[in-house]
DNA sequence: TGATGTGAAATACTTCACAGCC
DNA sequence: GGCTGTGAAGTATTTCACATCA
């Protein structure tokens, strides 16, 4: 999935958290954890067995097992996890301790909805700054925000300590948002404008494509009606499947 | 990444074009090329290298030949790809023949958003229906189509020939309209809300959660943090990720 | 006893490297 | 000569099955 590979922290033995070298897979299903988790606190749980973890986050237990153990996470044998002890070492591992501070760039549609969505503020991510390169926008109030210039970047940035960028323009303008994001030094983009981005070694770039994922479902749908059209055709055997990341 | 394995197309051998068995892997990369291949025709090539076709697809060329030769697609040694040919094929296998008709459910912010993208129309999906369970909402009209209430689903399933279902509703609610979509036969559901959803067997669930995308962001960053204090870290050797679907 | 943590096996995916064809 | 298609090698991920421990 990626062709991230980070090396394992060297030396210093002994000192500080020592941040495991965790699978890429696992840190996409980490925060799938941590929501079923915050779930579970919220109605009263204070322990979780693997198997019940997993099926709250839609995975088996073995899978979700081997994933907390990279993590070096205590669970208690015969009991289970500790839902409030889990959160926290999740949250740390993530780097959700403190609160980051993102940059919305394109505040068409997509961007309306994105400044408008709680589901940030509920996970520790402020939207700290909204801006668009049409001046028609500039100066616009959304939710308690009002829209900059994307020229200001440089001066936004280090106001905000902006650590994460958010792109929701048109594909055509989206390459040159990046290049704007990485020189004033963010070295996180999220991307939803439908192209590819290319950026310096040491940025991270994750894509959020819509319409891919109707593509996908396009295709498994094409598949089983051709599958059940087919007179000897035994039943289709999916089961649910998930964006792994 | 996913649960998903179809047993490959039974008998009938010879027939018909005989669905492939593809990776997983590879279906979530096809519409990726696919967009590529459609910027490529806009600008005139009519065939494309697997190196070039890669580089556009932010990929690298020998994942790109072993993707399509699962296809059984034809380039030219020597040469490259048909552009037109291989748009041809890859929409074919992933069924966007026929333009497939999308139920959205659940007209919030984000589902505003998702009604006013116009990403879905220019890649053969149509929004044929807003629903929404809000009796203030019904009624209202968005991008020209009226918002109408959820319980009409089943009348509007079949005169629409619902093919694929979009919740975006807020988490509480999205199970019961997964049910609901179900009942009435939807079996491709793409969901917005931050929650698993259970369906039956031979219903595919696809899931985009902002949020994941920004914590697994978080959890790079974090890193990156902590690597560049280190006194002996050497420099991040990132390259560049995406969404593996 | 009952559930975690984990080697080992199985599977999936990626990358290499080159034969084969245009 | 250049580029595709692909066996084989290498990696990553998932799953199994059970030793281990509260």
């Amino acid at each position: 999935m990626s062709q991230h590979r980070h090396p394992g922290a060297p030396g210093r033995a002994g000192a500080v958290p020592a941040l495991p070298d965790l699978p890429e897979a696992t840190v996409a299903r980490l925060p799938e954890y941590l929501r079923a988790l915050h779930a579970l606190a919220d109605t009263g749980h204070e322990t979780v067995s693997s198997e019940g973890l997993a099926s709250a986050a839609g995975v088996n237990s073995a899978k979700l097992r081997k994933d907390l153990s990279h993590l070096g996470s205590y669970g208690t044998r015969g009991v289970g996890y500790d839902v409030t002890l889990l959160i926290e070492q999740i949250e740390s591992v993530l780097g959700l301790t403190q609160c980051r501070s993102v940059a919305l760039v394109g505040v068409g549609n997509l961007g309306h909805a994105l400044a408008g969505y709680d589901g940030f503020a509920s996970r520790g991510f402020r939207i700290a700054a909204l801006l668009d390169a049409d001046p028609s926008r500039v100066g616009e109030e959304i939710n308690g925000l009002v829209v900059r210039h994307v020229d200001d970047l440089p001066r936004v940035a280090v106001e905000e300590s902006i650590s994460i960028g958010v792109i929701a323009t048109p594909a055509p303008a989206a390459q040159a948002v990046a290049d704007q994001l990485v020189a004033v030094g963010v070295t996180s983009i999220l991307n939803f404008a439908p192209c590819v981005l290319s950026v310096p070694e040491g940025v991270d770039v994750r894509k959020v494509d819509l319409a891919i994922e109707l593509q996908i479902l396009s295709f498994h749908e094409h598949r089983k009606a051709s599958l059940t059209a087919l007179p000897g055709g035994l039943a289709a055997t999916d089961t649910q499947e998930a964006i792994g990341t």
